[in-house]
DNA sequence: AATATTAATCGTATATTTGCGATGAACTAT
DNA sequence: ATAGTTCATCGCAAATATACGATTAATATT
């Protein structure tokens, strides 16, 4: 097997995957969207035991790191899988192990 | 599909994983680890351009995540991968995805 | 125009992470 | 005994993460 590289691109990637994934209350919104139908902000905010504010931030994270989108449907905001990048890091996963 | 549950155990143990894959220098040297018969600190510290004290540092926290194991052979240390934890984290990030 | 709804963002507090140099512990070799 | 080797740990600084309440922005309703 070849010597791994510091900082290679992939590794780069995958850490920011990891590091989304690094916290239950993403890991349980991730769960949530992927077997909802109503995934607006406050569906989830209703799931979970903190504030709102909390929740919004851990959206944004999930979403800077790819793995959802949120479309506006004024008031409200709807998220869901990013379907793409979720099977990019399913197999970087897969690879990495 | 049923409805997730916050703080399912099984999230915290991914989450814990998760974060222990979340920096690149993590991640090379599980690679490193992967791939390499020599396997001490001291090995790891020549192939990275941080100081001892940080590889020794990442090389714990991988150990408390269950994912190295570290044997002494003094005066240096033999690391390597634990097979069961990571077939173990291998088979949870992929029934997550 | 005034009010209500939804969700992002701001400001703040606290905790954790990351990195470093210096030091210490456990030996080996001279 | 002294010096050298290897690696963990300490103490510190800076950056980042987590959570909160309060505020703001965008828009719909009355």
């Amino acid at each position: 097997m070849k010597k791994p590289e510091l900082n290679n691109k992939d590794h780069v990637k995958l850490a920011r995957f990891a590091k989304a994934l690094s916290h239950p209350t993403r890991l349980f919104i991730l769960k949530f969207l992927s077997c909802c139908e109503s995934c607006y902000t406050g569906n989830i905010v209703n799931e979970l035991p903190i504030a709102q504010s909390s929740v919004s931030q851990h959206l944004k994270e999930l979403k800077e790191a790819g793995l959802i989108d949120g479309t506006i449907e004024t008031p409200k905001v709807y998220y869901c899988i990013n379907k793409k990048n979720w099977e990019l890091a399913k197999k970087m996963f897969a690879k990495f192990f």
